[in-house]
DNA sequence: AAGGTATATGCGTTTAGGCGCATAAGGAGG
DNA sequence: CCTCCTTATGCGCCTAAACGCATATACCTT
């Protein structure tokens, strides 16, 4: 558990779950122009994730494609989704305020 | 969010949360025995927890007593109930192996 | 083969976090 | 007041982790 959690615990990959949460394929490319990192930085946090068996990847010609982990746990699957809800609360209220 | 999912993301915070997770109050020396930490790290880990908005805490003659914040938004609540409900069946797995 | 795009990785630096030790602070009880 | 018990904290040390830069690797296109 802990391992997922420390995945989690970094502004970089949590933005990157966030994305990959959507169950689609993403490259590096995409990643890092979308969370505004640097190449070696979202590759080298993508690993971690993957590491944790969050995401898997997939070489697609000159890509890397990243998406979450098709085969997680009903129970991990179930922690993200706890996860980006409370995210989400936590957002609408900060913006409430 | 990041600061909840890292507060997580330590062994000795995770331990102590997962036994206020009953809602019940313990005091430090519980906490340090049980999970077997010096004084300090106890209560230094404590303070993070704290911090998070995880815990409150109470001064009860020498002893202080913490407990699972009361007021946790239900969707915090669900994160904890997420995580210790993923913990509880990744143990199983590996009890399994 | 050469050049261009995408990704990973070795390396050195910096930073964040956890730890123990010692000490302070809060409170109980003689 | 003094002592004991419990908890917090200042401090220095040490390790893990994140970062950027440069370079290697993989793949495509021409």
């Amino acid at each position: 558990m802990l391992p997922i959690l420390s995945a989690l615990s970094d502004q970089t990959r949590f933005a990157a779950m966030r994305l990959l949460y959507d169950g689609d394929e993403h490259c590096v490319c995409e990643l890092m122009r979308v969370i505004g990192a640097t190449q070696s930085r979202m590759s080298r946090h993508m690993q971690v994730l993957k590491q944790a068996g969050l995401v898997v990847d997939r070489r697609d010609a000159q890509w890397v494609r990243y998406r979450m982990n098709p085969d997680l746990s009903p129970d991990l699957k179930a922690l993200l989704d706890a996860v980006f809800r409370a995210e989400t609360q936590l957002n609408r209220e900060r913006n409430a305020a």
